[in-house]
DNA sequence: GATTTTTTTATACTATCGGTATAATATAAG
DNA sequence: CTTATATTATACCGATAGTATAAAAAAATC
């Protein structure tokens, strides 16, 4: 991407994440980063656009270093977990995400709220997923209701602890609502206590899965534009990474080492770290 | 209060609850309510105090139907406390109170935003009151703990399932997160598992103890001004009232009958709710 | 009933907002 | 060198919350 426009969207960044998002104008965009109006809005359609493509790269960074803490641990590692769920609510406090989303919902672009109702429901399902990963298949029934508890007593108390200008431990909170979580398993299990059908997200999966559909191609084509100037060895590593990738279950592992040899690989890692993380 | 700026904050409240708060314009309210901006600008010093001013009346109203909700049975009924948070939420669903809240805190307007972070801690206070009454003295050092969590999965639930666009069954909800809240309690309080201080709340209280003196003050100044126009017996009853709402801990049943005697008693009776369930 | 005071109205105005339009200028590519 | 593209400065648009003001209407006072 443009140098010029990613020095933009930094200073914007700054500013939504200083001031909020309503109080900082296009204009003190513009002075900020030293672009003309006309720059600005050659760059980025609209103002919302531009929060959009800043959620969008929040939400990369987020997944990688997800990726990063489970790397080489196994998936069912609840200490992991907590540094999972740490990394989000890290990302939403530097960020002053609360105070952002708040903002869309004001607004009155209805495909800026699509995009944070879909930004939500991704970040459930993906705690729906971990969940049945942490405590196993029989929790997949209630995996709804516990990912809802969880994400709200959590965010619940971090909201309350700003609101009330008091210390956010966030280790000690995600400890805490996981403790909770975890009685919460063993009597709902035992009891078959369900309140919402664990299958509810799924509907709100297609667009998703279409949107999956098109970043594979972006990814096959990347790959293959890399191929043409690519060296001999560099070609067979490329090879590799297409035919592991279109796999139904990619191996992760190791394509996170045969992507640490192969040369000029910064647009492909983030590329297929967003394609893996979704 | 004025019969006509009443009627204005109807027409407002109608499309704040249609349109949302910033979607909504001055020059809209002047249309529906009929009125000039003269005369908006003469009733409301800005259109974020009428938002205030429809706060405070929603929030009296929610208080009055909670104190019939209980009326007359045990203060440990936990039939009677889920009735209390379901008309919380209905009022909230009614009025769209979410995406009003959410209106207030991307506004830069600090008075209000401080308005609606301590309506949230009067909320939270009060569900940490009801939890001890409900589950005994043992519960109270984890009172704040347990009322966060509730009113973290209850909202959360509801919102996420707004969001969906799917059916929202209250009640299911509540006696779920409820039974959420048991089964905790019991682990909480056998583990002696505590995050935060039970008291934290208290340091947001001096503010709201010294608006319950005003309250005070204003109430007896309302009653002062009755007597001088009342009859004979009307001024005993006045004075009776005086008296036991001056007392550490009136007797509210008592109070609700002699009030019943009172003529023109509408807006002491207001006054009075307002006063006894703050 | 006349006079005074208060309330309401209509209208014009300010400053700011997001966004558009355009002509001149600078930079890069062929 | 020429052509195409990117950038700039500037004026503009319609809508926003809120202010100012003079005339008209309503209410209160004498």
């Amino acid at each position: 991407m443009n140098e010029r426009k990613q020095k933009v969207m930094a200073a914007a960044h700054a500013l939504f994440v200083e001031k909020g998002y309503a109080a900082t104008s296009v204009q003190d965009i513009l002075e900020k980063s030293g672009i003309s109006k006309g720059t600005f809005y050659n760059y980025f359609p609209s103002k919302n656009e531009l929060l959009m493509s800043i959620f969008e790269k929040i939400n990369l960074e987020t997944n990688e270093r997800r990726a990063e803490v489970l790397a080489g641990r196994p998936v069912h590692d609840k200490e992991a977990f907590v540094e999972q769920i740490k990394v989000k609510l890290e990302v939403n406090k530097e960020n002053n995400l609360f105070v952002l989303f708040q903002g869309v919902f004001v607004s009155e672009d209805a495909e800026l709220k699509k995009f944070v109702k879909q930004h939500h429901f991704n970040e459930l399902r993906w705690t729906q997923r971990r969940l049945i990963e942490l405590f196993g298949e029989d929790v997949r029934p209630y995996s709804v209701d516990l990912a809802v508890t969880l994400y709200g007593v959590v965010q619940n108390t971090v909201h309350f602890l700003m609101a009330a200008e008091e210390q956010v431990e966030l280790n000690a909170i995600i400890r805490y609502a996981m403790r909770r979580v975890e009685t919460a398993v063993r009597d709902i299990v035992q009891t078959k206590d369900r309140l919402l059908d664990s299958r509810i997200l799924e509907r709100w999966q297609p667009e998703m899965a279409l949107n999956r559909e098109k970043k594979k191609s972006v990814l096959m084509q990347k790959i293959g534009a890399m191929q043409e100037t690519a060296a001999d060895d560099q070609q067979e590593l490329l090879s590799f990474l297409q035919d592991e990738l279109r796999a139904s279950s990619p191996r992760l592992n190791i394509i996170q080492a045969v992507l640490n040899n192969v040369t000029d690989r910064e647009e492909l890692v983030t590329l297929i770290h967003d394609f893996v993380n979704d």
